[in-house]
DNA sequence: CTGAGGATGTGCT
DNA sequence: GCACATCCTCAGG
């Protein structure tokens, strides 16, 4: 019973699932679609989770992998929003990106750290671990435990095999989001892309550094 | 807890 | 060659 402060009550069994996502929702500025895709549901087969943490990429900065336009590699990052982009990284994991904004334009939403859900039973088993906390948490680990494979690259969200939902009962507080920057890049390194629900227990990283405001506290 | 190093495929400086 | 949008294991404090 995962309870994050700032949410309404969480799916038990019952149906808060909204429709899944909409190619509208897709198609807009990738910095709002980050935000807006945690707490949206991630749903493979038997597995099931919600996502806590994404990255933002667009083709204007370095760091991303259509920065120097199209390529065999990166040809569905240009794709139709709502395409899945997914790519070898490190010869041996597999990363999961959301293709946003208009066709054309290399844009995506890198999907970081999912809460496991459903199907965590199958989960342990692709990974090899059992800790709850373990599994979902990074980006090829989360591919690993939903089984998202090469051959899922350029296949649609929206009537595909891999499949994003929104919660009914709305969207995480803006004040349960934390920008940080992005981890693992070595370029463009100091933009503050990387949106997580700051009480997830199932970040890829404890926590990112949180901002320090004057006067807030409690 | 932290940091170093290896595994491994692909696409480029 | 080398640089990776990573993860695992091991050594040390």
């Amino acid at each position: 019973m995962s309870t994050l402060s700032g949410w309404a009550a969480p799916s038990s069994g019952s149906s808060a699932i909204g429709p899944p996502l909409a190619e509208s929702f897709y198609a807009r500025d990738v910095l709002v679609v980050a935000r807006e895709l945690l707490g949206c549901l991630l749903q493979v087969g038997d597995t099931l989770g919600r996502i806590v943490e994404t990255e933002a990429y667009h083709q204007r900065e370095p760091a991303c992998h259509g920065h120097n336009g199209r390529t065999p590699r990166c040809r569905s990052l240009f794709g139709p929003p709502g395409t899945a982009y997914v790519y070898r990284a490190y010869g041996i994991h597999r990363c999961f990106n959301v293709v946003c904004e208009d066709e054309g334009v290399g844009a995506a939403v890198l999907v970081r750290a999912v809460e496991p859900l459903a199907g965590i039973a199958a989960m342990r088993k692709r990974r090899g671990v059992e800790r709850l906390e373990d599994l979902c948490s990074g980006p090829g680990k989360l591919c690993q435990a939903f089984a998202i494979e090469l051959e899922h690259d350029g296949t649609s969200l929206v009537d595909g095999p891999i499949r994003l939902f929104a919660l009914e009962g709305g969207r995480p507080r803006a004040s349960a989001i934390v920008a940080a920057p992005r981890i693992g890049i070595s370029r463009a390194v100091d933009l503050p892309w990387r949106f997580c629900l700051a009480e997830s227990r199932f970040l890829s990283r404890p926590r990112p550094t949180p901002p320090q405001v004057a006067g807030t506290r409690d």
